[in-house]
RNA sequence: GGCCCUAUCGUCCAGUGGUUAGGACACCAGGUUUUCAUCCUGGAAACCGGAGUUCGACUCUCCGUAGGGUCACCA
């Protein structure tokens, strides 16, 4: 048997990192078992539907390398994989379950759901269809209907049963069939509903795994019973942990600002980092290791060994392990993937901002991109190397370069810093004039910083005290990338004039 | 509230019927360093509670408790 598993996300435009980690699993385990993972839209909800969401998706999923093998757009057997466009196919077996009694027409309107709703709610029952359709003749049902009457057909659930539902990661689930709803399966507009387009698409496909998220156990049991009425077996069901926003302790929704792949991006994460990380969370490598990539990650999962707990997601551990990611980059890959990075946030439209990042409406993109391009090639390697080991993640080269790309304002009294004006003035004009009289090349700089550590002996100075007034003079703060660099990279002219300011 | 799932350091994961309960992030301290960062060394830090089974339970069972999920003509 082929292995085939799937991703049948709702087309509405935001792509949630909780997917991105499903699929993870998905692909993986197709590609483990030389299978396909197949990408089916589910676009049955017409009102959220948004154009060009399923393009987004598959674009999301190829920056992370997870790329399904059959799907929308992408072609296969089992089309068509939209679910718009099987609506003929659900037609058939809804009319087959009517036929066979397990289905009924419905003609509840929206207020009398409502109410019934409402008054369970009041009398503290548990809120569910109160059967009002079920029994209807089903001639005169029928006939209704023929007339024009607007409906919904229901699934006849069983009364007074248990169902078992068999799950890898948490073993049998036992549901009592009275605590389930009569679940509608064709909605009024003639889509059907999650319930039944994903079974019958399930079974059509040939799906032999289920992996998806844990909030559907719950609606496990609504598809055993369909899979039952319809007499197909159940494909082998996976449930995979849900992600808790640590912050409020619920499940990573889409108002989490980090829930969406697109903060990621922005943010400068790398995508393998993002994988690795998100594969430990609810997994781990037999042998213990924390770095690795897919491949690995492929040739060492298995299902069963799914944690059935939901992990908090803590961002601090995938910072550090993207800044990892980044140190293991060279310095040429690094400038390439920095600058794409750049074009990316500048063409984007996007202008959220987050409590994570507070560079996303910046004009600093632009200047960055200006600044780096007016380097030479020797430049822009030097520039990415003194970067590399203090970023976590790409955005955080903003401001560590706000120096180096626009006009910043010097705090005089961080420059004196509780020194007299007269040493601090002296030491300038005496640094000034030794930079005057330098040939601006990298290595006349770095001899004239070892002259500096000798002259500071001599002096009786301590090394820092030699350094500290150039490096705020120029950087305007007392932590910036190495000095030196710095300086040769700003150019003579403008550590010159940042010199000239300075002193008084 | 009904139903379902879950429970080891602050966080993510290991772990065995008898262990000094292990690793990573974060944190703290020290070292390297002209700042920051990187890097190195060390430290503090956990088995939710109560019964039961057992010679012995963090580990097995039950009951609590807590957290999460789900109860739509959304998926």
């Amino acid at each position: 048997m082929t292995v085939r598993t799937r991703v049948a996300p709702s087309p509405t435009g935001f792509i949630h990192l909780g997917t991105i980690y499903q699929v993870l699993f998905d692909k993986a385990w197709a590609l483990k078992h030389k299978g396909s993972f197949i990408f089916r839209s589910e676009d049955t909800d017409r009102a959220r539907y948004v154009k060009g969401a399923e393009e987004a998706v598959l674009e999301a999923l190829e920056w992370f390398g997870l790329r399904p093998e059959e799907g929308v757009t992408l072609g296969g057997e089992y089309g068509p994989y939209r679910q718009s466009e099987r609506l003929e196919i659900y037609k058939k077996y809804v009319d087959q379950l009517i036929a066979q009694g397990d289905a009924y027409y419905c003609f509840c309107t929206k207020e009398r759901l409502e109410s019934v709703r409402e008054i369970a709610t009041k009398e503290k029952r548990i809120p569910m269809y109160d059967g009002h359709c079920r029994n209807l003749d089903p001639k005169e049902a029928k006939s209704r209907v023929l007339a024009g009457e607007s409906y919904v057909v229901r699934m006849k659930m069983p009364k007074n049963k248990k169902i078992t539902i068999n799950e890898v990661v948490r073993g049998e689930i036992e549901f009592d069939s009275n605590t389930i709803d009569d679940q509608v399966i064709l909605k009024a507009d003639g889509f059907p509903t999650y319930h039944l387009a994903v079974v019958v698409d399930d079974h059509l496909m040939e799906i032999t795994h289920i992996i998806r998220a844990q909030e559907w156990i719950s609606s496990a049991p609504k598809h055993k019973v369909l899979y039952d009425m319809f007499g197909w077996k159940m494909p082998i069901l996976v449930h995979t942990p849900a992600i808790i926003n640590m912050h409020n302790g619920k499940k990573l929704s889409k108002r989490d600002g980090h829930a969406g792949v697109d903060w990621y991006k922005r943010g400068g994460y790398l995508p393998e980092a993002i994988l690795n990380f998100i594969s430990l969370l609810g997994w781990s490598h037999p042998e213990g290791k924390e770095f690795f990539d897919f491949v690995e990650f492929t040739k060492f999962f298995e299902l069963k060994d799914l944690s059935a707990a939901s992990p908090r997601f803590d961002l601090t551990k995938l910072i550090w392990m993207n800044g990892e990611y980044i140190r293991k980059l060279t310095d040429k890959e690094l400038l390439k993937k920095i600058t794409d990075w750049l074009d990316y946030c500048i063409d984007s439209k996007y202008s959220g901002v987050s409590e994570y990042s507070t560079y996303w409406k910046s004009d600093d993109y632009v200047l960055l991109k200006n600044f780096i391009s007016s380097l030479s090639e020797e430049k822009k390697i030097l520039w990415i190397n003194i970067n590399k080991e203090r970023i976590k993640k790409f955005e955080d080269i903003l401001p560590l370069n706000d120096f180096l790309i626009k006009e910043t304002k010097l705090d005089f009294e961080l420059l004196y810093n509780k020194k007299s004006k007269e040493d601090v003035n002296s030491h300038l004009i005496w640094v000034k004039s030794l930079f005057e009289n330098t040939d601006w090349t990298i290595d006349n700089l770095k001899a004239l910083e070892k002259d500096l550590v000798l002259k500071a002996t001599d002096l009786g100075w301590s090394v820092g005290d030699v350094f500290y007034p150039i490096r705020v003079a120029v950087a305007k703060s007392k932590i910036s990338p190495p000095l030196f660099e710095s300086l040769y990279l700003l150019g003579k002219a403008e550590v010159l004039k940042s010199l000239s300011s300075a002193i008084f």
